[in-house]
DNA sequence: ACATAAAAGTGTACCGGTTCCACTTATTTT
DNA sequence: AAAATAAGTGGAACCGGTACACTTTTATGT
């Protein structure tokens, strides 16, 4: 355990004054002759002298972190985000801070109060819908704020990107009704959250077009977090005239909605075709292979970042932007025809 | 964008010194008048003032962050983790700085040059192996290095969390004996590793136990990325004796081998038995659902946390430490009993 | 009432970089 | 050869907090 050289001691070293130590770190800021150069890279190396970017952000607002706030990293989808967000923020060499939220409110609260005092450039986040304050006082500040995957309505002027939920929702119904599906349901995320009302609108759009019957019993919301899911997937197995085709478009629920099916032995396509928005390779590796809405999550997390760090970057356009991705919708095997038997 | 209030703009406006709003901001470092307090407080709301981070950490290091390095967190094992360690640093008042290398030791070699440049008190690493002088570097920078998962022999003194690997493939392949297997399979990690040595050390000792004859055309090992475990699946499948049963303990590569042997249309477990070390949820979706070697994520991330901040609490023991604890072997359907046919 | 201690508050050096400006020396221009 | 210009370097202020040494105010004891 040493003591870490400083510029002054590399300076002392190399028998120059520190503000030439300072062009040999920052190339472009000011002339420093070839031989001294060398030099002072020398005695950086053999100190193992490191830069201190504390110090260097104390002058400038550090446009080198940016701050990554999921709702939950074991999510398979946000963990994909999140690797993609590392990846396309390192290849500009902007660093990552990641927090979670756990979709709590005061947890969000205390994680954008750390992001605040760090000065990050900017903030990709999943917000849970509270806190509107905060989010209002980080952008006048002059942090770049990007929300992903949902958006606030009440906060407009915030960019979002995320897929098409409307299209996704709407083409995944639409490809049951045209394999006969009458009686379809659809378990969605939370009324209140904007990819929960997205994913219903296109739902009751696609049975519009094919003239089918809305029936509200059909429609269920589920809490992001916890086991809202499966009892959301219960109760609509057993109301009186129960669905024929299921669309799980609440994609944290994914997982805890299959296992709530097999284990009512419920015979998929058979008894009940699923599409489901999860685009994990495991959809693939299931008995039968899941028809799935694969979301472009590199798409999502590079215009993420590219978002977070536009302003930093000069572009300081007034208008908020909204980027909507499509997603895709696999066919696999597990919805199947229905034969008009009543 | 407004321009951020300092501490000497709110001392200003407090009619104060600054030191006083520091004490202020820094409880029990010294005596502030009650009223006083309640001022500065209003003052500060008021401004919107937040301290910056950056100022506080040029006086000292900061205990206040800590590197998580991953290959992958798209991985669901290493997501998990990165969940789980961002949930303990956050309850510790820790922020958590997201790197990832994709297994690449230049890519590696440059996150951990950032790492040293912020000064972060404590690095949570799955090391790819390379890079022994920055590592060494760290360490006697007074970095708390911890590895997680993995280790690398070549660098005893640092501080090791993970499963027991021996063990854990060990009970794993017993299990497969004890129900008449003879011919066992193993897929692993690359020989390289620790992680990949040590479950082929417990399965060559589980075959022992059980009398079993050891082949090495039987066991494998796939590196961590691409597709090798699928070419090994297919490799030990085409062998003259085939084996009746496989364990897959290269968790990186668990889906990439299921996804070969449901397209070669083994059946599971009629003609193999299986055994996989992933603990998601849907391995228990699965038909069959799948026997599994389950890791305490959660108590690898807790030990991490604790030893990556255990030096700056104090505690500097002089031992490295290696925690090991213990996998669980959850049995489901995947495994089925052999008759002695031949 | 007066000494004395405790509480409250102030001034300022310091952390480790960056950068502006002044200064010296070398090179080019006329 | 004198003057103008450019290249290389050094000194010191500054960023925004923290903490030490010190002064002033208030409370306590006899």
């Amino acid at each position: 355990m040493q003591k870490q050289p400083t510029i002054r001691d590399v300076a002392q070293v190399a028998g120059v004054s520190v503000a030439v130590v300072s062009r040999v770190l920052n190339p472009g800021s000011g002339p420093v002759a070839e031989a001294t150069r060398g030099r002072v890279n020398d005695v950086m190396k053999n100190l193992g002298y490191h830069p201190r970017t504390a110090a260097r952000e104390l002058k400038f607002g550090p446009p080198t972190t940016l701050g990554l706030l999921l709702a939950d990293v074991s999510n398979p989808f946000f963990a994909r985000l999140a690797d993609r967000v590392v990846q396309e923020a390192h290849a500009r060499g902007i660093q990552v801070l990641l927090m979670t939220t756990q979709e709590d409110d005061q947890l969000e609260s205390e994680r954008l109060a750390t992001l605040i005092e760090r000065r990050v450039s900017g903030i990709i986040a999943t917000p849970t819908g509270n806190n509107l304050a905060i989010w209002k006082q980080l952008q006048d500040l002059g942090t770049d704020v990007v929300f992903v995957d949902r958006s606030i309505p009440s906060l407009p002027e915030v960019d979002v990107v995320s897929i098409d939920n409307f299209e996704s929702a709407r083409s995944a119904t639409a490809l049951l009704a045209a394999h006969g599906h009458r009686r379809i349901g659809i378990i969605s995320g939370p009324a209140a959250s904007s990819t929960g009302r997205d994913r219903i609108a296109g739902y009751r759009q696609a049975l519009e077009t094919a003239g089918l019957e809305q029936d509200e019993l059909l429609i269920r919301h589920a809490a992001f977090r916890g086991s809202a899911g499966g009892d959301a997937a219960s109760a609509l197995l057993s109301i009186e005239e129960p669905p024929t085709a299921l669309v799980v478009a609440n994609t944290a629920q994914v997982t805890e909605v299959l296992r709530r099916l097999s284990h009512a032995g419920i015979d998929i396509p058979g008894t009940l075709s699923v599409i489901v928005f999860e685009d994990s390779p495991w959809t693939e590796l299931m008995t039968p292979a899941l028809t799935i809405v694969r979301q472009p999550i590199d798409l999502l997390a590079r215009h993420s970042v590219q978002l977070a760090l536009s302003n930093t970057q000069g572009k300081t356009s007034g208008e908020p932007k909204i980027i909507r991705v499509a997603a895709e919708l696999v066919e696999r095997s597990s919805v199947a025809r229905v034969h008009f038997t009543k």
